[in-house]
DNA sequence: AAGTCGGGGAT
DNA sequence: ATCCCAGACTT
């Protein structure tokens, strides 16, 4: 299997790399915390996706201080609509760490970037051999992928056992005079030559010494277990308004979109909810509302996550007076004027109802 | 080792 | 529909 001269493989995809790469703007700076602020951002998210956010993000705080002062608001409503939302929290708390213990300075090293919270086995590697030239070989699923097919690799990628072995590789490949250029070269090398579908094998590189092209495996490399089915989930969603202000809150730890505000929820085992139940429900929760106050929905909204598919409907509840303090505490819901709302961090599904409902002119 | 955490783009 | 993306963290 390690049989392939090491030299040529990682010679070809730096050639190739030179040839092909995408101009990107974090790979125009040896800025540490320009490079970590990328790597977060990129974590499980396209070059594509992820590009906008990082420039916002290098804009509105263009050093480590500048993110560690921001509220936790601000840098959620910036990430919002990236995703795992986890990501930006923990951002957050090692910019703050890196201020605070480490004199604004990042880590220069594997062994203590992967201390920084958020930052695992792959970043920690990305971070140091782009910005300080370590030879430590990155393994992200570009990396999986060009690896399973050109030594043949079987074992199953979503298997973390797994990683030993493509680690070895990897680490048997990176040249030791272009640490950051190699693991670019193979990360950019899955990214647009050795794609999950229709790789362009005619005009590889590598072609000759692959083995899933040589075997005819291509189309079944990598090994990779499918995931099990989204959950479903049922989101009745209440929307109180009161003369102009509407009721939101802040989600809380233990579930999707921590952090970010959305309406009071009741949430249902079953597809369909008759709108007494719903009632009795909301009674039940100490609201004081009844059947003739419900604007009921006008469409079901479909939010499709990894592991969750929710089915989300809105009912809007025009009050006659304020909610009461004794209820908003019982709910945690606050009011905030649209202004305010556009300003809050939102989940997407949030934001389309919003937007849909003219309630935001914005999206 | 398995489960959880988003959203979007390509096919 | 299905796959997967410059993964990390918790249980």
């Amino acid at each position: 299997m390690a049989s392939i001269d090491p030299i040529f493989i990682s010679s070809s995809l730096i050639g190739w790399y030179g040839q092909h790469k995408r101009a990107l703007p974090w790979r125009e700076t040896r800025n540490a915390y320009h490079i970590w602020l990328s790597e977060i951002i990129l974590q499980q998210t396209r070059v594509a996706q992820g590009l906008p956010y990082y420039l916002r993000f290098v804009e509105t705080y263009p050093t480590v201080q500048e993110l560690a002062a921001a509220p936790e608001d601000e840098v959620l409503r910036l990430w919002q609509g990236l995703g795992y939302y986890s990501r930006a929290r923990n951002m957050h708390h090692t910019a703050r760490q890196v201020v605070q213990e480490h004199d604004g300075i990042f880590p220069e090293n594997y062994a203590e970037l992967i201390k920084l919270r958020g930052v695992g086995s792959y970043t920690a590697a990305a971070i140091a051999s782009f910005a300080y030239q370590e030879q430590v070989a990155v393994l992200d699923g570009n990396v999986f992928r060009v690896l399973a097919r050109v030594f043949g690799v079987t074992d199953d990628i979503a298997v973390p056992a797994s990683r030993k072995v493509f680690q070895t590789i990897a680490d048997s490949l990176i040249p030791a005079d272009a640490p950051d250029t190699f693991n670019q070269a193979i990360m950019e090398f899955g990214a647009i030559q050795c794609t999950p579908l229709m790789p362009d094998c005619l005009f590889c590189p590598l072609q000759q010494v692959c083995f899933a092209f040589n075997h005819g495996m291509v189309q079944e490399l990598p090994v990779k277990a499918k995931a099990k089915a989204a959950r479903p989930r049922y989101f009745h969603y209440i929307v109180f308004r009161h003369q102009g202000l509407y009721y939101l809150r802040k989600r809380l730890p233990g579930d999707i979109w921590q952090g970010l505000y959305d309406f009071f929820l009741y949430e249902s085992s079953d597809k369909n909810l008759p709108i007494s139940a719903l009632v009795q429900e909301l009674q039940q929760s100490g609201l004081d509302v009844t059947e003739e106050q419900i604007q009921l929905p006008r469409k079901d909204y479909k939010h499709v996550l990894s592991h969750q598919k929710i089915l989300a409907r809105f009912y809007l509840i025009e009050l006659n007076s304020r909610l009461k303090e004794e209820v908003m505490q019982e709910t945690r819901v606050a009011a905030f004027n649209p202004s305010e709302i556009e300003d809050l961090p939102k989940p997407v599904l949030i934001s389309s109802y919003l937007k849909d409902a003219g309630i935001l002119v914005n999206l």
